[in-house]
RNA sequence: GGAUACGUAGCUCAGUUGGUUAGAGCGCACCGUUCACAUCGGUGAGGUCACAGGUUCGAAUCCUGUCGUGUCCACCA
């Protein structure tokens, strides 16, 4: 017997068998043994954010991506995971900028771009080592030879090469519009980058002067000074008569020329049911000024504060420029009203200061134009088309609908950035030329756009630009992306399908003109144990390597893998690693239990020498393996997981391996060790650190991580199944009678009637005798002397049913359980003569019904026996 | 305002096309350890499946409505 510890030891297993996988090549699909038939099965990992250390929301990605790639790379599959990692423009360049500022208090102007850039690049480096550390010790089998960054040298001529080539295809333009414009971060943000708080504010109605001929209100005064029509609806009666003309007014010394224009969308309720409009610096307002033709006036600059050109106001804050207003306006005896409101203030996602709508010269992708190349369809349809001719599949489903909404709504997709850490914009200018391209062209004084790409640009066109493209063309075989595109799956947060799930599907579309992925799972986000978000100011985050650290990575990934629902949130608390941590260490000991009484050669398994039980666990296997593998076909793994654990520790352990301690057959070892050796094959996928370092001690020849799944073979026994859960309900029932009676364990009694091989019938009337108290009990010493039959758990226990020994209270006991009795008799009488019952219901109910029937009326025939015998 | 998800045991959640007595883990109570595992084993208590209608032989499951919760989107002059 082998010498084996009695707790999985997970830190001495886990680095030195991750080591050795990666060591021997098992991650990278060119080095697998594979049929030349062999399907791929590509995986890009959403690589994370460089700043961030790995968060629980990250270990869970990686738990559900290796568990698909295992299964895959089991079931002979050409499997690649690819990994990288994302420079995170923004989210960077404001790391590092609050760094400098608390190391050297210094800003990122004072520094200047290109040493700010170089301590960047620096930060990165640090970064990037810990994270890609942290990847590894969640047991991640990515293929390392392949790791890319969204930065990195090939990443940039992708990114450049994909920006000029949209760019001649006139689906990059720059235009002019109204832009989030953070005047902290300096730079625009995407819709979706502005966040809404609320804030106390205050609406203000008042009129431009005395002789114009409506009052308007507004929360912000200070942009009226931009205001170059009123908005009234055109049903409005009171406004009716003035639409179209033109007004011009002295607004506190700056002079307006007012447009009275109609609009539909003035609500006539709000407010004085006028609305002033400022093209400039409202994203409503200047779709009115488009409208309607109206001249734009710039009133607000970059910094917030208000331009030259508009009086005592200019060089003002907007704020202060608002008080002055208000003050002014109250002198003049022109404000109306001050309304406390609470209103919906927009906000920079990275630093909370208030979004100024501001108009800007920007790059935009055109997502409406159609392109002759993609059969004169635009982007945008291609991306719909896919998900609705199911090219590309949802799990789960229902978040098709919220991609098709937001593509459809999709406006042209802004993607400069005033930002300097990023992928550089090949744009050059000389005056009004503009000149596209990598390399400035010949000449003098053409000047670099100084802007950055959205860092979406980039991680957009991630499934091809890390498989080789532009280098790398469909058309050659041998190359990565002939090879892996389209991948497989993308498995990523459902709160980053606008994001980044759509804009892959446009960019791929352009440039190879197929779809990226064939299924998007989009898992949940992973909350603390009050459902809030986990995040570092709030202190309730828990760090996934103390968890790996405190309990192994197979703990935190089963625990991540298990008990979810896909696109749900999980609420998540250490308890949840405990229990799996338990599971781990049962599965380890199932093994040391088996391991240690295996001969050294072990014999074929010979069907016409099983015991019940070894016919039974058989059986069960087989269904285990087909149901496990089916419902992991179908991305079902959190089902999987429950069904494997049920069979592991509740049938494997609790039943067969009791069973096993004292009955036994020639084949039992064989049977043994088949059932730990695919059972542990199984949960490889879950946990494959104990699970490999299981299989090495079972003397296998290749390593888990690349051996079978193992496949269906003939042991489907119902006759089996059947016989041993009868036989199971019969040790419950005896436990039972023997708690209530306080027998002692030790205590060895004689006779024996009934046996596991007696007719079923006979045994079913033996557990409902049981389970109705009319048969008490007591057993022999089963096959091997002094081992108690019941503390073993063993079906074969025989059993001896005795008449009651009180005559006149046995007698009223059982006139009481036969009444009960025909109560049930009754019921189940009712359920059979509904016509509509037995029509409609599946056959296997009306059996059963008509099974309980026959059962119930036979313990009452042997009861009505034992009163007689009793009188 | 629009969309979407959810409401099942004290807690965290399963429950796959409607079908046996609604399940699990944790927690709780009681019993148990020379046995592979106390990171263990056994037994038990605990549920009007949010509420109200409807469809059906049959509803936690389908439909309608109400209440409550979460998330996303839009917008707020």
């Amino acid at each position: 017997m082998k010498e084996i510890a009695k707790n999985f030891d997970a830190k001495q297993n886990e680095t030195s068998l991750y080591e050795k996988w990666e060591k021997d090549g098992y991650f990278n699909p060119d080095n697998l043994v594979l049929e030349p038939t062999a399907p791929n099965y590509t995986i890009v990992l959403p690589p994370p954010n460089i700043t961030d250390k790995l968060h629980l929301g990250h270990s869970a990605m990686l738990a559900i991506e290796d568990l698909f790639i295992r299964y895959h790379r089991m079931n002979g599959y050409r499997t690649l995971w690819l990994p990288g990692t994302d420079h995170a423009a923004i989210a960077t360049q404001t790391v590092v900028e609050k760094k400098i500022q608390r190391e050297e208090g210094k800003t990122r102007h004072q520094l200047g771009r290109e040493v700010f850039l170089e301590k960047v690049w620096e930060f990165l480096g640090e970064t990037q080592a810990t994270i890609l550390n942290q990847i590894r010790k969640m047991g991640a089998s990515l293929d390392w030879s392949r790791l890319a960054f969204t930065l990195d040298e090939p990443r940039q001529r992708a990114v450049q090469e994909m920006f000029i080539r949209m760019y001649n295809d006139g689906l990059i333009y720059r235009g002019e519009r109204i832009v989030n414009w953070c005047p902290r971060c300096h730079s625009t943000l995407a819709d979706d980058e502005v966040e809404y708080i609320e804030r106390a504010g205050k609406l203000y109605t008042f009129k431009y002067s005395a002789d114009f001929p409506m009052a308007i209100s507004t929360t912000r005064p200070e942009t009226k000074l931009g205001d170059t029509a009123v908005a009234v609806n055109p049903k409005d009666e009171r406004y009716k008569k003035y639409i179209g003309q033109i007004f011009e007014v002295n607004f506190c010394g700056v002079p307006l020329k007012i447009k009275i224009i109609a609009d539909w969308n003035v609500d006539m309720e709000f407010g004085t049911g006028a609305v002033g409009v400022t093209p400039a610096h409202s994203m409503v307002d200047w779709a009115m000024g488009q409208a309607n033709d109206l001249p734009i006036v710039k009133v607000i600059n970059e910094e917030a504060n208000i331009q030259s050109g508009f009086g005592e106001f200019s060089g003002l804050s907007s704020l202060a420029a608002r008080e002055k207003i208000v003050e002014m306006l109250k002198t003049d005896n022109l404000m109306i009203s001050e309304e406390d409101l609470t209103n919906n203030l927009s906000v920079c996602y990275r630093c909370n200061t208030p979004i100024e709508p501001l108009p800007s010269k920007q790059w935009f992708v055109a997502v409406d134009k159609p392109l002759a190349r993609l059969g004169d369809k635009s982007l945008k349809q291609c991306a719909l088309e896919a998900a609705k001719n199911k090219e590309i599949e949802f799990i789960p489903d229902r978040f098709e609908k919220k991609y098709t909404d937001w593509m459809t709504n999709l406006k042209d997709w802004c993607i400069s950035r005033q930002i300097w850490f990023g992928h550089s914009i090949p744009v050059w200018y000389k005056g009004e030329e503009i000149f596209v391209g990598t390399e400035a062209p010949i000449g003098e004084a053409w000047i670099k756009d100084q802007d950055t790409l959205d860092t979406w640009f980039s991680s957009g066109m991630w499934t091809f630009s890390t498989l080789g493209w532009p280098d790398n063309f469909k058309t050659e075989k041998l190359n990565d992306l002939a090879k892996f595109h389209p991948t497989q799956v993308l498995e990523t947060g459902y709160e980053i399908i606008t994001l980044w799930v759509s804009r892959m599907i446009m960019m791929s579309y352009y440039a190879i003109g197929e779809i990226p992925f064939e299924k998007v799972y989009l898992h949940g986000m992973v909350l603390d144990k009050n459902g809030k978000k986990m995040s570092k100011s709030k202190g309730n985050g828990i760090d996934p390597l103390d968890m790996i650290e405190k309990y192994g990575a197979d703990a935190v990934r089963l625990a991540l893998t298990t008990g979810t629902t896909p696109g749900n949130d999980v609420k998540f608390y250490e308890e949840k690693i405990e229990v799996a941590r338990n599971f781990v260490n049962k599965l380890w000991n199932i093994a040391r239990f088996i391991l240690g009484q295996l001969p050294d050669k072990v014999s074929e398994i010979n069907k016409a020498d099983l015991t019940l039980a070894d016919a039974w666990i058989l059986s069960r296997l087989e269904n285990v393996k087909a149901e496990v593998s089916s419902l992991l076909e179908k991305y079902d793994f959190s089902v999987a997981g429950e069904i494997l654990k049920i069979f592991t520790w509740d049938e494997l352990a609790d039943w067969y391996l009791e069973a096993s301690k004292f009955i036994k057959s020639e084949s039992s070892p064989a049977v043994l060790k088949k059932v730990l050796t695919e059972v542990v094959a199984m949960w490889h996928p879950f946990i494959p650190f104990v699970t490999e370092t299981i299989w090495r001690e079972l003397d296998q020849e290749k390593a888990l991580i690349i051996s079978n799944w193992p496949t269906k073979e003939d042991y489907i026994n119902l006759e089996a199944e059947k016989r041993f859960d009868k036989v199971k309900e019969i040790i419950i029932a005896i436990r039972n009678v023997r708690s209530e009676n306080k027998i002692e364990p030790s205590k060895k009694l004689p006779a024996m009637i009934v046996s596991a091989d007696s007719d079923l019938k006979e045994l079913a009337t033996l557990i409902t005798s049981l389970k109705t108290g009319l048969a008490s009990l007591e057993f022999v010493d089963s096959y091997e002397a002094g081992v108690d039959a019941i503390y073993a758990k063993t079906a074969i226990a025989s059993i001896w049913i005795l008449g009651a020994t009180d005559a006149t209270t046995e007698k009223d006991r059982i006139t009481k359980e036969i009444a009960n009795l025909e109560k049930l008799v009754n019921l189940a009488e009712k359920k059979l003569a509904n016509e509509d019952f037995v029509a409609n219901a599946p056959r296997q109910l009306v059996d059963k019904e008509r099974e309980k029937l026959d059962q119930y009326r036979n313990v009452i025939a042997d009861y009505n026996n034992q009163l007689i015998k009793l009188s």
